[in-house]
DNA sequence: GAAGGTATGTTCGTCAACGCACACATATTT
DNA sequence: AAATATGTGTGCGTTGACGAACATACCTTC
């Protein structure tokens, strides 16, 4: 039973329904900072990440930005494609470089209207990610930089087969809507503190567990609304 | 051609799937403060608001809330239902007294695994309401409680057949989450400015022009967004 | 018209996050 | 080795929102 390489919504497809998009499936590497999908841009493919992470980013018109949505192996891009819209206002872009299975569109369309288990599973996945931006619309307001500094951390962590990431305190500032000076601060501290240790752009993990104590009840709230709509995505079918 | 009084998303419905819908409505009357779901719950119907106003509130383990999304005429509650998590992690309370129609859940959930066009409604409605979310939580991180004050009053008042509604500050003020005394300083400052009219609960919005210019882009985007998924829901078909 | 409840207005000290400026450290290039 | 670019740490003064306390206005009820 190997563990990470495959996307868990994939994963999860009822074994018919994967055998007969599997042949449709291209692998692609996805790089740092490439960008998926552009604000109101007509979606070409659907996105499943095995390795890689994309961040859905709102972009203000002054030019700062707001990460909405994290998606990771546990999830695809692309849902505005079987919901009707073709498009969302925000943009889809890599936030650690690695690999997806891209579906063009036509072909996750077709799957999803046959209906069943496929449409069931990626409406469930829909309805896990709607709880994900909302809760973190919820801590934009009432949680201080460093508690979303640990949920973001949490979230990211939780998509990536090791305890460590690449990304720059910039980088993390833009996407939680903050300035780099309040990720540096908050960073310092985890760090004095021992649970990561920081160094030009590499974060290592030290202590996960008292991560955790330090997060804010958001990052929980998103955790079990996935499980419990996704409860088979975390098992290895096929 | 009659105006308000009906539901947009029932209005936009093909007129056979009405049709067989219509029987199994009932109009049920909805009063400020009424509890439609409590967090968690398994919801039993659907509604759709005609007069009423609904919030969909996240309540944090402080006892703090906000304001996640509004559901008005144009828009329907209980979208779990067909996205399959039966229940969300969020409270849905009547805000503006008035009626809705309302849909037994599996009513709603056959309805809707017929497929076809109600389905893509119904899907569409629930990709705009995402971004209404998500636009609120970039709003919530981003801009003034002037604005988000001005934000939510135009999207109560899109929701509304007159120019005033009936809230209080403090009710307000835990909607945005934010303090009493923030949304008595911006009404205040709203009010000299001529360009609404306060007193005890009732508001009066003397000047939707200027405040349409004082709000952040949010609102827009969420209106754009709502025109672009349901162009037809402005017109009465039946 | 007195009493009590409720809605709004105002003040004041505190604080987290802001914007800006700059120091410092570590890579990369020349 | 020097120069440059990039990432991180720090120290300001400023500000918008906070929490608490209190004042005022209005409405209801007796």
């Amino acid at each position: 039973m190997t563990s990470l390489p495959l996307n868990h919504l994939l994963n999860a497809l009822p074994l018919s329904d994967y055998e007969r998009i599997k042949p449709k499936l291209e692998s692609v590497a996805l790089n740092m900072g490439d960008v998926l999908y552009e604000s109101g841009d007509q979606m070409r493919h659907a996105y499943f990440p095995t390795t890689a992470i994309i961040s859905l980013l709102y972009i203000l018109e002054d030019g700062s930005s707001v990460e909405i949505a994290v998606v990771g192996n546990e999830g695809m891009l692309g849902i505005a494609l079987f919901m009707g819209g073709h498009t969302t206002p925000s943009r889809a872009i890599v936030r650690c470089k690695g690999f997806a299975y891209r579906l063009k569109a036509d072909n996750l369309l077709t799957e999803f209207q046959l209906g069943g288990q496929t449409q069931n599973l990626l409406l469930r996945y829909t309805q896990a990610l709607i709880t994900q931006m909302t809760q973190t619309g919820v801590c934009n307001r009432h949680h201080s930089v460093e508690q979303q500094l640990c949920r973001w951390l949490l979230l990211s962590l939780d998509r990536l087969p090791g305890n460590s990431l690449d990304m720059t305190q910039d980088l993390i500032a833009s996407m939680l809507g903050v300035r780099r000076e309040g990720v540096t601060e908050a960073a310092g501290k985890l760090q004095r503190e021992g649970l990561i240790q920081y160094s030009r752009g590499h974060i290592e993990v030290l202590d996960r567990h008292r991560l955790e104590q330090n997060v804010c009840e958001c990052y929980q709230v998103v955790k079990t609304e996935f499980e419990r709509l996704l409860p088979f995505c975390n098992e290895r079918t096929h």
